[in-house]
DNA sequence: GCCGATAATCTCATATTACAAGAAAATGTG
DNA sequence: CACATTTTCTTGTAATATGAGATTATCGGC
C-alpha cells in the first residue's frame, strides 16, 4: 500500500498513478488492496473516471486508461509550443540525414519524449513518444542537466547520485559535476553508444523565456554514419536548431504577455 | 461560468476540460472567471495538476495540457486491447489498398479515432487521431449506432436528434431508425462523400464480450478508386476484420477472468 | 427464462478537509 | 533596489468525503 494522499485531488492521481508500465491493467479489488480505500469510495472514483473516459473497463475486465487520455493527447500536440515550435526542425534533421530526431522534455526527475521524427528503416526506437527515461542515460539529460544554474544542479545529482554512478557518469557529486563542464562548453552533448550500442546520440538545450533549461533537442544517428567531421557538423546543427527554438518559445511569450 | 461541480473529483475534471480545441491555453485570470474559484482555491488546483505533470505554464504564459498526458497515452496505446488487437487489421488493409484505416471508439455521445494507419498521399485526415467527432457524422457513426440495442438506441437518437436531421439522416426518429435498418442487414455501413467530399467510407462495429457495439473498424479511400464489385469486396473486409478484432477482445477476456 | 453468486451502488452518521477572505511571501520588472 | 504582480499561507467555518453495512444490479450457469 502506498503513501497516504492527503486530499481528494491527490487521491484521484493516486488511482491513475498506479496505471504503469509495469501494470496497464487493475481490477477494483487489486485497486482496493493498493489503494487502501473502501469499497465504496473505490467504486466512487472508479464510476467518475470511467464516466469522464480516463478509464475504461469492459465486461469481467480489469480497468485501463480510456479514450479522454487520447483526446487530451491530441489536445496537446495542438497546444504545446515545443512541439509546434520544434516540429520544422525535426523534419529539418530527419531530412537531412537517416536519423531520429527528438523532443524531449524535462518532467519531474525524468526526460520524456514529446516528439520524434525518423528517416531510419530499423527505426524501432529504445526512447518511443510518452516513456519517461532516466535523466543520467544519454546524451539528451547530461544537455538538460548541464544547463541548470548551480543552486538547482547540486541538489538534483546529490539526490539522484546513484543513478549517475549507474550510468557511469562519475562516482561522487564532484566527479559528475566535471563531467558536465565539457557539455556546458559545446553547448551540446555526445553520447557513443550509452543508451543503444551502435548509436550515437547528440543533444542541446532549450530554454525558456528565462533562460532556464526545460527540454532538449536531440538526433540519434548509426555510429558508422558518423565518421570524421561529420560529427562536429550535426552536433553544431543541433546546437542551432535547439537555439532557434528557444528563441520562438520566448517570442510566443511575448504574444500572450502583451495581449 | 459553467455547472458547478459538487465534488472535488468533478472540479478537478472541471478544470481540465476547460481546455478544448478552441481555447487551448488559460492564465489563472481566466480560469478563476470560467470555473467561479476563488483565488487561493485555483492556485491550489493549478499547483497539484502542475505538479503532476497535467498542466504547464511557462514564465508569463497561459497554463497548457502537460507532459503527464503524453506519458498517459503512451501507457493507452501500450493497454488499450482495442489498439492492440486492431492495429494488424489496420496494417493489412492499408497495405492492400491505397486508404486510410481507423479504429474508432465509442465515447460519450460521440466517436473517437484511436489509431489509424494511412497508404494514401494526400492523406492529411480531417479525422485524425484524438480530435472526437459527432455520431451522426458518415459511415462510422452509423456502424456503431445501428447495432445498439433498442432501447439504448431510440432514447439516444431522440436525444441527438437535431445533429442528425443537419447529417440528413432524416427528420423524425422513425426515419433516422429506417435508415439504419440496411446498414443492420448488411452488417457494415457505407457513406458516399459524407463526410470528405469525393471519399467512400466503410465502417463495421466492434463488439465487447457483451454483443454490444463499442468500437468501429473503418476504411476511406478515394471515391474513384472504388468502381463496380470493389465497394462489396472492400465493405467485406472490413466487415470480417472487425468480426475478428471482436473475437480477439473477447478471447482476451477470458484470459482476465481466469486468472 | 429463472436462479444463485458476484459486483456495484445506496443510506446515513461522523469526522475530515475543502473553502474563502485576508495577509504574507515570492517572483518578476523597470 | 524598490515597485507591482503573481502565488502561497493562515484561519475559522461549512461543506462533503468517508466507511460499515444493507441493498440493488448484473452476470453466468442451467
Amino acid at each position: 500500500m502506498r503513501k497516504k494522499a492527503v486530499n481528494s485531488l491527490e487521491r484521484l492521481q493516486a488511482v491513475l498513478e498506479v496505471f504503469t508500465e509495469d501494470r496497464l491493467e487493475w481490477t477494483p479489488e487489486e485497486l482496493m488492496e493498493e489503494l487502501g480505500y473502501s469499497r465504496p469510495t473505490l467504486y466512487r472514483y472508479l464510476k467518475i473516471l470511467k464516466e469522464s473516459g480516463f478509464l475504461t473497463s469492459m465486461p469481467n475486465t480489469g480497468f485501463t486508461l480510456g479514450p479522454r487520455v487520447v483526446e487530451m493527447d491530441y489536445l496537446l500536440r495542438k497546444s504545446d509550443n515545443l512541439i509546434l515550435s520544434g516540429t520544422p526542425y525535426l523534419q529539418k534533421l530527419a531530412g537531412r540525414y537517416e536519423c531520429t530526431a527528438l523532443l524531449v522534455r524535462w518532467y519531474g526527475e525524468k526526460i520524456l519524449c514529446v516528439d520524434s521524427i525518423s528517416s531510419s528503416h530499423e527505426a524501432i526506437s529504445s526512447y518511443p513518444r510518452g516513456r519517461p527515461m532516466p535523466l543520467s542515460r544519454g546524451a539528451i539529460g547530461r544537455s538538460i542537466v548541464a544547463f541548470l544554474p548551480r543552486r538547482n544542479l547540486v541538489p538534483l545529482i546529490t539526490r539522484t547520485l546513484d543513478e549517475w554512478q549507474a550510468a557511469g557518469a562519475g562516482d561522487t557529486v564532484e566527479a559528475v559535476l566535471d563531467g558536465l563542464k565539457s557539455v556546458r562548453k559545446k553547448g551540446y552533448a555526445v553520447a557513443y553508444g550509452e543508451v543503444t550500442p551502435g548509436v550515437v546520440g547528440f543533444a542541446a538545450p532549450i530554454f525558456d523565456a528565462g533562460q532556464s533549461p526545460i527540454a532538449s533537442f536531440s538526433v540519434t544517428i548509426a555510429q558508422d554514419h558518423v565518421g570524421g567531421p561529420l560529427a562536429e557538423k550535426i552536433g553544431h546543427e543541433v546546437l542551432l536548431a535547439a537555439g532557434e527554438i528557444s528563441a520562438a518559445l520566448a517570442s510566443h511569450r511575448h504574444r500572450i504577455s502583451s495581449r
